[in-house]
DNA sequence: CCATTATTTGGCTAAATCGCCAATAGTTGG
DNA sequence: CCAACTATTGGCGATTTAGCCAAATAATGG
């Protein structure tokens, strides 16, 4: 089953988060909706840019856009997104097993997949 | 903080999740250790292709190696990022905030990042 | 040690990604 | 409708990634 769609799938996602300034998007949005021209401004990157990286997250459903008036705002769609960062994180320190919360949480269920 | 550190090496840490056949690997992973062999037999593509997936995942820190005799077993050294793959597959169903235990989860400790 | 098996590494080309610029499109106010 | 503002799209060069092949490295058994 290695050319699963489900892999494919999964892939997408993952590999729309995976970029420095659409983590730190997802990040912000985490706190509330926020326009274009927000994220322009407090990143210091062209205007298109940050408007392609937002067009990567809405493509696999990661945030929503909606327009009002001149500005476009955009909100998290699949807020859990953000757990993912807890146990990335975990990786990054080393944690692996006792103190992220997923892990444990798997343990519970023993749920693999 | 755009440019911050950390969001570079979450970044690397999803980047190195993103790719099927590395899905796939993991997710084999979760139910014990593999040697390269089995990987290649199962999946069919060329044993290089093969080795340089696992050193993305070991670079990272996902996955250790262990040689034992002619064969290299590799098993995951950061076992929670199985538990992604229930949120992921949360965002594919559009179940984006009721039913993935990660939004739950999140909810309940009101933690964002 | 020599042949065999198992794996990694280097090299190559094709394809994807990134970030800028320029051009285009939607909305509002005069 | 025109000018101004906001955002998206197209296109370009530069960098990265993917997967194959061939060559190099590692371990084992004659």
């Amino acid at each position: 089953m290695k050319d699963d769609e489900t892999y494919r799938q999964r892939a997408e996602i993952l590999k729309a988060l995976a970029h420095p300034t659409r983590l730190w998007m997802v990040d912000r949005l985490a706190q509330g909706e926020e326009c274009v021209c927000q994220f322009v401004e407090a990143a210091g990157v062209d205007f298109s840019t940050i408007s392609k990286h937002l067009a990567v997250l809405k493509r696999v459903g990661i945030v929503e856009d909606e327009r009002r008036g001149k500005q476009v705002f955009y909100r998290l769609q699949a807020p859990c997104v953000v757990g993912f960062f807890h146990c990335v994180d975990a990786v990054l320190r080393e944690e692996t097993t006792s103190e992220c919360a997923l892990c444990q949480q798997r343990e519970e269920t023993n749920e693999l997949a």
